[in-house]
Parts: C-alpha cells; sequence; structure tokens
DNA sequence: ACGATTGGCTATTGACAATAGCCAAAAGGC
DNA sequence: GCCTTTTGGCTATTGTCAATAGCCAATCGT
C-alpha cells in the first residue's frame, strides 16, 4: 500500500476546493477523500473530522479573504479606499460563493487562529473608515452599518434574491455610493455637534 | 394500527416549529416522524421527501414574515413606514432565526405558491418606498439597498458577526436612518435632475 | 539494520433518506 | 349493514455518510 504522502494542509486545501466547486454541504469525507486518492478513513489521521475540517477551511477563507481585502485597500484612502473595499468584496465573494458565507460567521473563541483572522477582517475594514477620523463608539456603528450594506447586497445576490434582470452592477455602486455619503455625514456631523 | 390523521399541513406546521426550535439543518424526517407520533415512511404519504418538505417550510415562511410585514406598515407613509418596515424584519428574524434564512432565497420557478409569496415579500417593500415617488429603475435600486442593509444587518447579527458588546440596537438605528436619508435624497435628486 | 512511529487500510456501527410492498382503517356505493 | 376501494399507517431493505476500532506496511530515527 503505497502512501499518498498527505498532511493536514493537503486535505485542508483539497477542502477548500471541494467548497468552491459544490459549496459547503457538498463537503463529504467521502468525496475529499476519493479526489485524493484515499479511502475516507484515512483522512482522520490528519483532521479531526468533518465539523473541524469545515472550521479550517472557514479560517483558511477569512485569511484569504482578509489578505485579498488588504491587497485591495492599500494605497487607498478616504472614499476611495471605501469603494475600494466594497469592490474587493464583492469580487472575492463572487468567485468564491461556496466559501464566502464561511466568512460571515462569529470566530470560535478556542480557536486562536480563527479569532486573529476574523480581527484581520474587522481590521480592514476599520482601516478603509480610519479617515473619518469617528469617536470610538461611532465607529463600531459605522463598521456594521457598511458590513451589514456590503453583505446583505452580495448575500441577497448570491442567494438569487434579485429576480429582476436590472444591472446589479449600477444597484451596488448606488448603494456603495450612498453608504459613504451617509458615512462621511456621520463623521462630519460627529466634528460639529449639535450645530 | 390506529391512525394519526395527518395530512400535508399537518406535517408542513410541524415541520415549521422543528425548524424554529432547530434550525434547517436540524430538521429530519426520523425527528419529525418521532414528534407527530408516526414513524418516518409515513411521512411520504404527505410530502414528497425532505427537499420538498423544506421547500414548503420556506414558502410558509415566506407568506408569514409577508404578513407579519404588511400588518407592521399599514397606515404607516415615508419615512415612517420605512422604519416600521425595518423594525417589523429585525423582529421577526429574532424571532424565527431558523426560517429567516429561508425566506432571502429565489422562488423556485415552477412553484407557484413561492412566486406568489416573494413577490408579496418584494411588494410590501415596495409599498414602504412609495412615497419616494421613484422611477421605475429607481425604485428597483433602491429596494436592493433597502433590502441590503436589513438583510446584511440581520444577517451578521444572527451570524454572530458582531463580536463586541456594543449597542446593536443603535447600531441598527443609526443604519436605518441613514438608508432611510439616502433613499429620501435619490428621489430629491430624481425629481431635481442635474441642478 | 531494526524498533517506533506514522499513514494507509478493512470492517463495523449508527444516523439518515428513500423505496417497496404489506395490511388495517376509513370512506363510499348499494 | 356489507363489500369494495382508497388511504395512511407499518416493516424491511438499500444506499450514503460520519465515525471508530483495530490491522499492517511504509517510513523514519538512530
Amino acid at each position: 500500500m503505497p502512501r499518498a504522502g498527505l498532511d493536514r494542509e493537503a486535505v485542508v486545501r483539497e477542502a477548500v476546493d471541494a467548497v468552491d466547486e459544490l459549496g459547503a454541504d457538498g463537503l463529504t469525507l467521502a468525496l475529499l477523500a476519493s479526489r485524493l486518492g484515499v479511502k475516507a478513513p484515512s483522512l482522520y489521521k490528519h483532521v479531526e473530522g468533518l465539523d473541524h475540517l469545515r472550521a479550517s477551511v472557514g479560517v483558511a477563507s477569512k485569511r484569504e479573504l482578509a489578505t485579498h481585502l488588504e491587497r485591495a485597500t492599500v494605497g487607498h484612502a478616504g472614499a476611495d479606499a471605501i469603494r475600494a473595499l466594497a469592490d474587493a468584496y464583492r469580487a472575492w465573494a463572487k468567485d468564491h460563493p461556496g466559501r464566502y458565507p464561511m466568512t460571515v460567521v462569529a470566530p470560535a473563541a478556542d480557536d486562536a487562529a480563527d479569532v486573529a483572522e476574523s480581527e484581520r477582517l474587522y481590521r480592514v475594514v476599520a482601516g478603509a473608515l480610519r479617515a473619518l477620523r469617528l469617536e470610538e463608539d461611532a465607529e463600531v456603528d459605522a463598521i456594521r452599518a457598511l458590513r451589514a450594506c456590503l453583505h446583505g447586497f452580495i448575500g441577497l445576490e448570491t442567494a438569487g434574491g434579485f429576480g429582476l434582470p436590472d444591472d446589479v452592477n449600477r444597484s451596488y455602486a448606488l448603494l456603495v455610493d450612498d453608504a459613504i455619503a451617509s458615512l462621511e455625514r456621520r463623521a462630519a456631523n460627529a466634528a460639529t455637534p449639535a450645530g
């Protein structure tokens, strides 16, 4: 019996590809094993089971998305940074519809890598809003608002929630413009409180 | 063998309750049968299988949500209607976290009831925006923007995506205020084109 | 070279969806 | 009130999947 030369990383990488192709629910150990030229029980030598494997795919996806967003926003500031973030976010989600939903779940508190990548995602959004110079609570509200707009649009789009044929890119651009304007207005109001 | 007196409606109703309690993935025919005092194969006399059953739960959920939103918005207009819609939407989602995600999926084209309830949901959102008197394309964009804001916030909230303890209600209220202001601005700009 | 560790494997269990086919309970004709 | 038909339960079975136990060969350390 020759060895396949697998290790944890190779298994997770193949799982990532499988989820990209088939969606999170399409990932089964039986399928994954066959793609790796191995029988299903062998995978337990490398990963702790399907749940842990899915969690690993989620962490890998958060890492990949965070890197993608960091690269897209570096060198941009202000409204420009927010627009770059919005476009990169939607592009990654459309390229990885199976994994995108995994990037929005709360990190498992006992998984340091998960917590770290989730914080990295938070920071890249916070970074795009830096130029607004918001005070602490207001920044949390602003990050939530921006994430909600982007995530909501992408979630509806990938769920097929937009039944009408009207140009989806135009709808998104308008939404992002409005979000930027609203957040800038929040910053301006905070700078000149009550007049 | 006494009969349980089931019919399709009773099965779907119990499935709705099960999804509310356990989430969409927690619904199994074995569990549902045991809750109904029956063995699993008996359910096939009333529903066509798990996929169809889930679809029925989805349609029932769209119907329920649409009714809830209609009741919440009736008698309101303008910004008031949008705020009422937003609050009712979030409240229903929080009351039914297991079923809420089923309400945002595209209807199956061959399921007339699904199409009808999805259109009803669309119309209640459109109704809340009526006072803005938007032109056709702009109305589609506006509905998409509003749905994205609400759905995105709720999706992140129920996914546990908001790790920080800051007041989530405040964040939502601010988001809704911004959305209303943005949509009103769209309407005003359309009314006075380029000047 | 040789012992320990590692990474495959087969066999098995248990949950589940789904189908086939049986049989009794309700429903309807007369 | 029978008798037939339809209906709604059931058991038995198949096939998929996750997971565990336990075997044995390939590789590695010395």
